[in-house]
DNA sequence: AACCCTCACGAAAACGTTTTCGTGTTGAAA
DNA sequence: TTTCAACACGAAAACGTTTTCGTGAGGGTT
């Protein structure tokens, strides 16, 4: 077993000092062109690579983003995360993943965790409880600290820092809009319980979507699905008792649970019902039928929460002027809709 | 902007020394018990963490996993990284993610990249590239600096170090097998080509098992894909030509493009033919109908590879008995095949 | 011969910890 | 009064870097 080589261990094999060889490796003018070659040539023999932990506390600078996320089986915060690694990898940052799974406690204790020395900054979408609970000390306390923070999807507004996101609420409105311009009648909306912000958002465009073109939203069309495992009877309910034409729903798994049901009450989908999902994932594109969607273009994100924190990273001033960019959706059109 | 509090800072602050701090924080019984109080308020009011960088340096020890995979998009890998993470974090380790992109470069990079320092040790999956390149000097090197390495699904028999798979070869017969106890008698198979190294033991399994039952296994049954994007054309063309009654897929992309190839002629699953997938993910369990497949058990795979990796850290002997460990797989019926 | 400059290198500090090994003070035992 | 242990604390090294500052040798100029 060869253990990695260190500058002390080939200044002595040499018989020069650690600083000689520090700066013969980076090429210091300070250094006799023979000497550095001496060098160099012993440190390639020995394959020497710097020790990054030494560096990151010389340099107090870890090159290493924290992402914190509620979970990651689950193909859109996948994207993200190959969004944020290529990014980050082309600029030399690594990324480090933790999930919350949800809970507040476990989003706090990682962050804190990460927040010791690990990570230079951070991107976070935030747990359904911390979205609960509306309590932010953590992320505040990381910002005080210095750390940078992107927010990204499941955001809130009650913390400063760069965030980004989609137009959630113009999303759920263009596509319920495609629905009544295109003469459907009574349109179901399949949502989550509202403390979910984009959950939230999305129900505010159906409803301001209907609004702008005179109809009444009717109560019973919409669904707030809180557990996602056995919705697909109430779905099956909904249906049945409700003439409907349409349904846009707010994530692929219930728009995916949405057509299944439409099938299992007999009917069929695009012909007898219409249906738009949100998140353009796996699940959407190999549906049978496959599922018109909105595109919530993950890897785009990712790509942009990254951007947004390394160079907020790499600019020393830092100034205050915090920015929310938005990712432009489409809706992108399958087998689920006729047009 | 309140920067992290260091020892250093509440030694000279409290007018003593840093040794008394961190033995204070410590509850060394060296210190009095009223100077250990007080720094302790102290450090709880400016809410003093210690430094992971600087215990790094000085343990030699990061807590970090590295993880390299070749994508994260990509359902199965993400059920394997939320196994590592969460015995990771059980334990106290952080997990650093990178992707090799399939690419034998990025893999050797992002390998190096962590080994300076960052991780302690490695779970990995090869990429295609390595796996054909037959490449893996990369892999020794590490092992060779004493940094552990867990490799898991796609493995290699040249390296010599823990692993945890699937029995391929033996899934695959048995869900071969099934089809040819039912009376199935045109068993297709799709699958890759053969460097990948799953994609060939899979095919023996299919292989194996029509020798086990006396079937002259018939070449125009079996389609190797290379091009995932455009291979509904050539398992249409599979279907057409031969009169096939049941087909075996590889994994859950080729087994969901099949059922629409079938649809698309005109026949039905499972009632014309039955498919049987490989991988338990999204798209089986949402697809219409839902597919037949054999688990792979990514969470298990991951928490096992994490324990295995974690257990050889923590064991300073380092005994060289390498294991491989084998997590057991099982048919998950559902629609796409008949009982 | 005195001076100065350049060259090539080394010593040491710094990053934030932990830990080993002193060391000065106190009180009690001899 | 002397001796010694216990106590409470501090100095310093170590982890592996980078970088600033010094310094001795050599050569050139007056």
């Amino acid at each position: 077993m060869r253990r990695k080589v260190t500058l002390k261990q080939i200044a002595k094999e040499l018989d020069i000092s650690i600083s000689t060889v520090s700066k013969s490796l980076r090429d210091s003018h300070e250094i006799s062109e023979e000497t550095r070659m001496k060098v160099k040539a012993f440190a390639k023999m020995y394959n020497y690579k710097p020790n990054n932990i030494a560096l990151s506390l010389k340099n107090k600078k870890t090159k290493t983003i924290g992402i914190i996320i509620p979970e990651i089986v689950h193909h859109f915060f996948a994207t993200v995360i190959s969004g944020i690694e290529h990014v980050a990898n082309d600029y030399g940052y690594n990324v480090i993943v933790t999930l919350s799974d949800e809970s507040f406690d476990k989003e706090v204790i990682n962050l804190e965790m990460l927040a010791s020395g690990s990570t230079d900054g951070f991107i976070m979408s935030l747990s359904k409880e911390t979205q609960l609970k509306k309590d932010f000390h953590h992320l505040e306390e990381v910002i005080n600290q210095g750390m940078p923070v992107v927010l990204f999807d499941r955001i809130t507004n009650d913390v400063f820092c760069d965030k980004v996101i989609i137009d959630d609420q113009l999303a759920a409105y263009n596509a319920t809009e495609f629905f009544i311009i295109n003469n459907y009648k009574n349109i179901a909306l399949l949502t989550t319980v509202d403390y979910v912000s984009v959950g939230k958002l999305r129900t505010e465009g159906y409803l301001k979507s209907l609004a702008d073109y005179n109809i009444q939203p009717n109560e019973n069309l919409i669904l707030k699905i809180e557990d996602i495992e056995h919705c697909q009877d109430q779905i099956v309910d909904l249906l049945t008792n409700n003439d409907i034409d349409a349904v846009f729903a707010v994530n692929e798994l219930f728009a995916v649970t949405a057509i299944k049901a439409i099938n299992k009450i007999g009917k069929n989908v695009p012909n007898d019902i219409a249906v738009i999902g949100f998140t353009d994932g796996i699940i959407s594109q190999f549906s049978t039928p496959t599922i018109t969607t909105v595109s919530q273009n993950g890897i785009k994100m990712g790509q942009k929460a990254a951007k947004m924190l390394i160079e907020r990273l790499e600019k020393e001033e830092d100034d205050e002027q915090y920015t929310t960019e938005i990712i432009e959706t489409e809706l992108i059109f399958r087998e689920s809709t006729k047009t």
